[in-house]
DNA sequence: ATTGGCATGTTAATGGTGATAACATTAAAA
DNA sequence: TTTTAATGTTATCACCATTAACATGCCAAT
């Protein structure tokens, strides 16, 4: 009989270990974690791991992935409530990457983590393009819009936003905006910027 | 007689280790070091590390500081050559930034990791309120030159033109300027950011 | 000058890490 | 049913951070 509880063969491994990691990540806060924690939290040996990821790095790897997916329903979610193309577009979209910066700090200092090999970077440079072409397509349809003579500019705008939403979120993140400007308030920093860098009357 | 070569007493472990660890970093290109590499490059044991340094976090924090005075070091000569508040000036302090991140990319990383413990955080604080002292002072004096009524605003232009440059230089940093934008100039893109904050008529 | 103590080295040891090897079990294919 | 490949286990390795226990030698008080 004996019929254990957990059979020998988990069934799911690769899957659960990425859940785990990510649980554990999110619990401590850091993703300065460990291939033992995450095996133990599993109920697995360490070595079994290695069955599934060649090492450590492409569990985060893995792990990374779910952040990107995490970032893209906070954005999504975020575009539901508004017109395309608008300004109150963009805002959201800024809106929703300084959110899930500070929500889910350790997931957000991780994604931008660059190690890996050849492989794993560039599918996560296609990861990444793709949060991208969001913000991107939301700024060609605003400027298209409402600057058409600036239009054949909307890649670099879209990437100069970008840059500035994601200084603010890093420097927020590491408490550095507070430091600079007591009263720094990291989402009124975004908003300015936007209109600044998009020419918006004020 | 037997005059070691090596005397027992080192006599300046404490900054030669800070040294060694940084010409380390510097060598590998990443921060992710070791206290045995670090021992073994000054030629003495692990644990005598120890005596020096309460743990590793506190010999990486001494190499901050280190690179905290690097950058400052690109900060003032870019100085040099430009008329104070102008808007060249403030360029200068952008580019300097720029290419600090760039030159010296391990260092730039490690500046901005926020480990070690409060106090070791509050100096560190103290050293970047210090850099970003630079930057508000060019913008203030700017302001008060070229657009007065804007001047009681200087220190949240700066913060923002901050986050700005943080953004470009640690996209750059993980090579993903150029996913987004093949053809993307950290700099230019720096100046255009400027511009825009700033108000300035292109 | 001698000596005692503190700063600063050393080696030894502990518990943890990523990773591999050698072995065990089981599900699925032949 | 037998074989095989996938997937787990334990044993092991080299390395790491850190501490303990011991050694050395400078400096200061006698």
């Amino acid at each position: 009989m004996n019929q254990s509880v957990t059979p020998y063969h988990h069934g799911d491994l690769r899957n659960c270990a990425i859940i785990a990691a990510a649980e554990l990540i999110e619990s401590i806060g850091s993703y300065d974690i460990t291939i033992a924690q995450v095996a133990r939290r599993v109920g697995v040996s360490s070595p079994a791991l290695y069955r599934h990821f060649k090492d450590k790095d492409a569990l985060l790897t893995a792990v990374r992935e779910l952040a990107h997916i995490g970032i893209m329903e906070y954005t999504t979610g975020a575009q539901d409530s508004v017109a395309a193309g608008t300004l109150a577009h963009i805002d959201a979209l800024g809106s929703a990457y300084l959110r899930f910066a500070m929500d889910k700090k350790a997931f957000f200092g991780l994604m931008w983590e660059n190690h890996g090999d050849a492989d794993e970077r560039r599918a996560e440079a296609r990861a990444k393009r793709t949060g991208f072409q969001v913000l991107h397509e939301a700024i060609d349809l605003y400027l298209r819009k409402q600057r058409p003579e600036s239009v054949e500019t909307s890649l670099q705008t879209a990437t100069l936003l970008w840059s500035a939403a994601h200084g603010i979120a890093t420097l927020q993140h590491n408490r550095l905006l507070d430091t600079f400007d007591q009263d720094a308030d990291a989402e009124a920093m975004l908003r300015t910027a936007t209109r600044a860098i998009l020419k918006v009357d004020v």
